[in-house]
Formats: C-alpha cells, sequence, structure tokens
DNA sequence: ACAGTCGGGACGCCCCGTTTTT
DNA sequence: AAAAACGGGGCGTCCCGACTGT
C-alpha cells in the first residue's frame, strides 16, 4: 500500500470520488458502501486497494487534498507583493473554483474541525499543512516587507497566522450562510484587512 | 415540546450533558445510549422530553449554546472604544476560560461546520446567531467611528464580518494545533490587526 | 444484566435456542444473524438483552449449560456405590436422551475444545465445572472405598480425572463416529473398566 | 491435485504452516489471508496448488496430521507387554513433546470435534485413522493375551476403544486446564488403569 | 506450470435512533 | 418513565474467481 502504485485506475477512482465525498459530508459521515456504489465497485476491490476507512482517508488526504491545498499560493510565496498577490487571488476566487468553497467549505479545514480531536493521524497530517502554510506565508510577508511593499511593523509570522486564520474563518461564514454575496463581501473585507498591512505613509 | 419549559430538572440535565457531549464529539458523534448512560436515565425518559435527536439538538443549541454565545460581547457592544473593548476581551481569555476552547473550540462553530449543509435547522439557527454577532459588532464599529476611536474610512459591516471570520478561524486553528502558545499567539495578532483599525494618524 | 432476571420470556428464548445452535455448530460458527432468524425477533431486541455475542456465550453457559451439566451426576455423589451408581447412568443413556450427545456431543465439551484457547471467560468458566465434576467424582469414589464398594488402593482424585477424561473422550469419538453401536460399545468398555476399581478379591 | 507431488517447495511449506496454524486455531477460524502472509505468497499461488480451503484442509490432514498421528505408537502395537509399552509412551510425553499438545490439544482430535459433523471429508479420514488406532491397539492387547501380559478376560476392542478415548479425553482436559501437573496427573491415572488390565493374580 | 494483482459480494458482529408496550 | 422490541446501516473479513504476466 505505498503511497504511489503507478497502474491502477481503481484506486484513484476511489480516491477521487472520496475526496469529493469526504469533502461533501464528512470523514465520519461517509459511509463505505455509498463510496462503492458511486464508484461502482464492490466491496473486496476496495479493501484490497485500502486496509481500512482510516487508511483511505489518510490516502485522500496524502494524495488528493494536500498537494491541491497549497498550489494556488505558490504564486504568491513568491511575489514582491503578497499582499497585491492575495488580494487577486480572491478576485479569482469571485469567479468560478469558488463554488464549490462555498457550498462545502475547504476540504482539509473541514477534516480539521472534524477529525483533527479525534485521530492523531489526520491531526498530525493537518498541523502540519497548517503550519507549511503559515511558514511560507510569512517568509512571503518577509519578502514583502525587503521590498517595502509590506510594512516593517509587523511580525510576519502572527500576522500569517491570522491571515490563514481569517481565511479559514471566512470560508466557514460562507459555507454556512450559504450566501455568495456574503462570500464576497468577506473577501473584499479580507483585502481591505490587507491594505492596513502596507506601509504607514505617515512614516 | 415548547421551547422553554420551565420546571423540568430531568429536561434541564438533559440538556446540559448533550450540550458537553454535543460540544465535545460534535452532534452525529453523539450516541442517545452514551448521553443516557452519562445522564442516568432511560431512553423512554429522553423520548418523553424530546420527540428526536434533531429536536435535542436544537434545543441544545437554543437553550445553552445561543444564550452563552454572546454573553461576553455585550460590553463591546456599548463600549465607546470597541477596539480597545476587544483587545481586552482576548487578553481574559488568555486565562482561564480559555481552556475549552482550545480543546473543543467553539460549540457554534463546531455545530455550523457540521450541520449546517446537512440539517437546514441547525442552518437557520446558526446564520441567526452569527447575523446576530455580525451586525451587533458592525453598530458597535459605528459607535467607535463616531467617538473617534476607529477609522471613519472603513466599512463597518464587512470589518465585522472579517473580525468574526478571523476569531472563528483563530479557534479552529488553535483547536487543532491543541498549542496554547499558538492560541496566544494568534489572539495577539488579532489584536494587532485590530489595532490598525484606528483612525489614520496622517489623515 | 444480571444472571436472573425474572420476566424476560423473549431473553429465555434467545438463551434456550443460542444453546441449541452452540451446541450444533459450535460458538464461533453459529451466526448472530441465524439466531434471529430462528428465535423470531431483531438485532435491537438480542442486543438489549446481550451486550455482544461473548455475553451470550457466558449467558448461555452459566444459565443452560452448567446447570444441566452436572444433574445427572448428582444420584452418584451421593450413592455408596459410585461405580454401580456411573454403570446404571450409562445404561440409562442408552436410552433415549444419549441422542444429542451421540450426534452433537456434550455441549460444554464443545466448547472447551473450541473456545477455552481463545477466551478466557469460557476458560474459566469450563475449567471450573470441570474441576468441581472431578472433585466431586474424588469425594464419590472416597464414599465408596468407605463403603469397601471400591478398591482402597486407588488414588480417588487421579482416578476421578481419569474417568471424567474418559467419558469425556468417549463422547467425542462417538460424535466423531456418529455411530449408535460404537457409542454403547464405548459405554460397556467404560462399565467393565470402572468394574476394575473394584476391590481385589485377592487382597 | 493429486495427494502426493513430490516437487514443490511452496506446496510443502504452505502445507506445513496451514497444519501448524489449524491446529493452533481451528480449521473454521483459520484465515487464508493470515495463512498467505505468514506462508509469504500470494492467493494466486495458494489456489493454483489447493482448488479450495477444503482441498487445502485435507491435504493438511492427508499429508500431515495423518502421517505423524500414530507414528508413536508404532513401537506398541508390536510389543509383546503393550501395557508396559503405553505407560513408558505416557512417561516419555512427560518431557518436551508434551509442551505443544498441552497448549493445542491433539491436532487430529481437535478436527474430529470441530468438523466431523460438518463436512463429511473430514469426517471420514478421522473416522478411518480413529478405527486403524483402536484396531491395531486391539491388536496388540491380544498379543499381550497370547503373551499373558494382558488379562485374558478383556474384550481387547472395546479396551482398544476406551483406552483411546481416554487419551483423546485426558488431552483436551489437559488443554483446557493449561496445567502441566495435571496434565502429569492425567498421564498417571491412565498408567494405573492401565495397570489394572494386567491378568488378576486370584485367577 | 506458476505467481501476482485485482475484483467480487456475501456475511460477520454490532451500534444506531426509534417505536411500542407496560 | 422504564423495559422491550425494532430494523437499517456501520465497517470489516471472509473465501474465492478472473485476469495478467512469466
Amino acid at each position: 500500500m505505498s503511497p504511489r502504485r503507478p497502474n491502477c485506475a481503481t484506486r484513484d477512482k476511489i480516491l477521487k470520488i472520496a475526496g469529493v465525498m469526504i469533502h461533501q459530508r464528512g470523514f465520519q459521515a461517509m459511509s463505505i458502501g455509498d463510496l462503492l456504489e458511486e464508484v461502482g465497485i464492490s466491496k473486496g476491490s476496495l479493501y484490497h486497494h485500502f486496509s481500512s476507512k482510516q487508511a483511505l482517508g489518510y490516502a485522500v488526504f496524502d494524495e488528493i487534498y494536500a498537494p491541491e491545498f497549497l498550489a494556488d499560493w505558490q504564486s504568491i510565496f513568491v511575489s514582491k507583493d503578497p499582499i497585491q498577490a492575495m488580494q487577486s487571488l480572491f478576485k479569482n476566487q469571485y469567479h468560478g473554483l469558488s463554488q464549490d468553497m462555498l457550498i462545502h467549505g475547504c476540504a482539509v479545514n473541514n477534516l480539521a474541525q472534524e477529525m483533527s480531536s479525534i485521530d492523531d493521524g489526520f491531526k498530525q497530517r493537518i498541523n502540519h499543512i497548517f503550519t507549511a502554510w503559515r511558514t511560507q506565508l510569512a517568509q512571503a510577508l518577509l519578502l514583502g516587507i525587503q521590498n517595502n511593499t509590506v510594512d516593517s511593523n509587523i511580525d510576519p509570522m502572527r500576522s500569517a497566522s491570522v491571515i490563514v486564520a481569517s481565511i479559514q474563518g471566512a470560508i466557514g461564514l460562507a459555507k454556512n450562510a450559504q450566501d455568495l454575496n456574503f462570500f464576497h463581501e468577506l473577501l473584499d473585507g479580507l483585502a481591505n484587512m490587507l491594505e492596513r498591512l502596507r506601509p504607514q505613509a505617515s512614516a
């Protein structure tokens, strides 16, 4: 059950659909039976590829959620103006890809809320990815400070943490409200908040 | 099964313990059987007071979670300097009462993440309370603007939404990390972020 | 789940039928599903009375097998001529009640072979009952020695153990052969063996 | 799938390990999956050599259990004093090789108890081997009678059956008790019982 | 001939929230 | 308010067959 086995369409299909179902219903609420029906395979097939529901969940996290999670942020991590880069990322999420996140929230954050206090394997994975996110964002802010696009008075790491928290919180609020306008307002508000991290003109 | 039945010790006990268990495990993961054992009653007794698990959940929300949810914030809603008021609230949560929130997160937010997309009754209740929070906070910010403790350039409603999102996100992150220091850092970062909503000196 | 609850026909019915099925198929091979169908109840009903298959098995042992196990031997334990008493017991088993034992063996011994090395609860119960049997039979042999119906040179406890072993072994052999005549032969042989425990005429 | 295929290391390895596992856990409780893991082969490999679990079980019986079953008894079958020969066999089992039999019992007898009433193939095999044992032992007793080491009044066949039953019963009792001292006592008792088959001095 | 991967589906026990009866 | 009965669904294991490659 090595993390990557090349030739197995079934395994990939399971992972993909399980990724969607866990995102939609939560890990515990996703039933193996429903998954089997959706994928169109039998139990023996599933348990040939994954030794347990837990192992499947870990694989979904490692092979589906984690790789996609930070993908959108790579451009920000190397920008000289991280504030502008994030603002434009928020703008882009106004269109298209925000739908899924509006309805079901962030897959990683959902798992974090549901599983981190119950299952240690999930907790470690989630911690790892959030820490990576915060750390990289802090470095990006530092780069911004060096390029005078970010106020040098801020603490990069703490600001990065707050930004991460704000985004996750915003997605959570929006998912609950199921209101696209409200989501846009939140993104706007975040953009404005970021603008306040610019170097103060009065300095 | 009216929302408020004054005289019933058993019912109150059920509500109280159910409130704790839902907070700790989540609504779906809390089993009726475990609850009965904890309360020390029989199934018939529970179903005499609540017609279903769902009804119990609603009652817990309405009678336990909701009343306590905004209690701490009342002082903020009437302050002439809401930023300072919130900052001191965060300071107070450094000590004592933050433990529960660190371990299990915010009861309302947990329910929001778990149930709002599944159960409409929960969704409406949660929306209602979050909207109230945001609205009242926006009014507080407006009061701050009028008292020149908050920058008049901000949009009170959007800023209120972002503040709410940030707080919920911070609690979520901290719950996942299970790290008190990290939680304190987040609160610090939030306090700093709020400071940036002060009227700009350069204006 | 106290061992004896007075008013519960369903519980008794479950125990009775489970006792038969375990006797016929073995404990592990008896499926809960089949039991439910046979009894005509639902899963919830069964698990209301017994917390697990194991608990059911223990109850069957304690409340069905154990009480009946030593019943036939009570007359022997108080006889002045235990050899003759056992021989007549064997004779009686020629008729009628031996059928069940021929086909499926001794319920207690079956459980002993199947479960004692796997499950400690069963092991302890079985040891207890076998020890009781051997001990009481040894006392009976001692009584026979005192009444000069048994050779005083034998060691009562060891002889009792051998007698018990022989009987269980005989039942096991007969169950395997499924041959009534062979079973009768074995009982005859046992009776003859017992006769050799008489006081030696030459002494 | 002929009963004896000489040159196949894999097949032999399967048989050997399966023999151990069936002895330890029972036939039904032994899972094919566990066996494969233990042997270190794949399913395809096993089912290439054995058409089914049942066929594997039969092969284990025929090629592992049966050949070893009567090996120790060959010396007895040709002795002029079978009683003494058996007694010394019991003595030898006091040391060393009795461990396995104490813990897991007699492999053939275990199978007999578990499978003979369920599976006809097992039943026939077991019957065959037990019959052979009894028959050969009866002949040995007859030889003893002819050599005046055994009482001529006994019925050789019936006595042989009782002896076989006693031994199997003793192993069963000891396996359940898991008590080496008790096992030794039982063997002692058996030896004493055999002594009583000597020609009576008073005759 | 032999081995490995993959897939199949029936069944294992048990826990769930609920309804019915007393 | 308690005891009893309900039945659907939870995940996982089982033995096995089919297909693929050597």
